[in-house]
DNA sequence: CGTATCTTTGATGTGCTTCAACTTGCGTGG
DNA sequence: CCACGCAAGTTGAAGCACATCAAAGATACG
């Protein structure tokens, strides 16, 4: 959703200095995330400019990128596997921003520290672009900056939307719009399938929609129970559409 | 906070084509609002160039700007007064995004559409751009487009804080977050005074925060019983920032 | 001043939370 | 292979923060 840099010690080192995106074959260029994320802005040879700055990083289950105000020292482009994106209240309440997934860019409002803490949900790989040098790329790239201008603006409406849902939708809304919306999400990456991967746990989920674990589990047993999804391991089916979509009311 | 254009019917035609900012003496160089602005960006010539393409609108309190869905054509910077910016669910339910102020950009994300209703809180000025001429300036102009970047950047941190007071504070902090951030809105425009001025009415808070107009109410008679703020007509005087502050626990 | 609108206040209701088991899945080692 | 332990998820009962319903002040304004 946001931010993006290098974290002061919890970091993983990258350790190769070459695009992550499937890399050992043909760079940037065989990047199978390239089409779906801010890299579609470039013609060739500024994927090749880009290609030199980038890194791979890799990260397991529960690993954190970056933390909450750690200086933002790079930008990252997703390629494989998902990671949650939160914020903390002094007092230990805590606020899921959101998830990113393949394809999605953190630190793209290129800022001074990160507002998040992101964390790994399941084995994840990522493209990381130190990010002086990436702000010199889109200094000298128009179309690129034009490009990262477009972004945060669909991920201002994403905001918009959630806040929606957060501050007038009911428990069973939430659920089923938080659904319908992954959903949507594994759509536009080519998984278009009415089987969801939940790789985010209950308790992930109740922190994203306002609500308590106990409270999103009693959502979803009710809509399975009631025949509108089938709560799978890793996962739920979602059997009708059609009803989710009447509750989810958009 | 979002959304620029102009509405097919709401819309009022503006009339003189010419800077709204303070235009009868000496144009957008003299506009009192352009350093708070997106306009700071710009140099006296492009400053010109802008001032070419500007008109002035002025909006009655409850009047529309434009309407959530309308074909977007226009962007706007607020000179004067205040706007509100929400979203409608179907069944009426409603979400206030945020308030427009004086020195506020609205179609920061220059989208297809209007994603959010603005209606006038008070008699309103704005420098409306029309959008296909903007966007030609914004393409001309790199350093135009790198403020605008982090402008939505900033808009972005905006919309994830309001999204933590929305998903995870209790009816008490949100009004006193609430309030303390309005002061340093008002600060940030040269307003910076223990009294802060509510444009808006009970209902349009209520909206904002995920509440009702009852508990929004309660919560400031609550606060105000307790010498932390005092209710005066049109808004709140803050007596207790050390306290309201200790509320808010951001 | 009278009427409409907004705000406050009180009484009552309820959706979600809290608290507390219980169940399930799964890795680990005896 | 199964006993064990731990983490994640589910389920139930009780409580509470906020919503809803209702009505009485304020304020605004023609």
């Amino acid at each position: 959703m946001q931010s993006s840099g290098d974290s002061a010690g919890v970091e993983p080192i990258p350790v190769e200095p070459a695009c992550a995106h499937d890399r050992s074959e043909r760079g940037c260029a065989a990047c199978k995330v390239r089409l779906v994320s801010v890299c579609a802005a470039l013609t060739s040879e500024e994927l090749a400019g880009l290609e030199a700055l980038s890194q791979p990083v890799h990260l397991d289950p529960r690993q954190a990128l970056f933390q909450q105000e750690d200086r933002a020292g790079a930008v990252y482009n997703v390629t494989e596997g998902a990671l949650r994106l939160s914020r903390l209240l002094p007092d230990g309440r805590r606020q899921v921003m959101g998830f990113a997934m393949v394809g999605d860019f953190l630190g793209l409002a290129l800022p001074e520290r990160f507002t998040v803490t992101a964390e790994a949900l399941s084995p994840t790989t990522l493209c990381r672009f130190e990010k002086r040098a990436f702000a010199g790329l889109v200094a000298r790239t128009p179309h690129l900056l034009q490009r990262l201008y477009e972004r945060a603006g669909h991920e201002l409406t994403l905001a918009q939307d959630h806040m929606m849902l957060l501050g007038r939708r009911t428990a069973e809304e939430k659920v089923a719009s938080f659904l319908l919306g992954l959903r949507t999400r594994y759509a536009g990456i080519g998984r278009d399938s009415i089987t969801v991967e939940l790789p985010m746990g209950r308790q992930d989920m109740a922190d994203h929609l306002g609500l308590t674990i106990e409270t999103v589990s009693r959502m979803l047993t009710r809509l399975d129970r009631e025949k509108a999804l089938l709560i799978v391991p890793g996962g739920v089916r979602l059997l009708d559409l059609a009803r989710l979509e009447r509750i989810a009311a958009s």
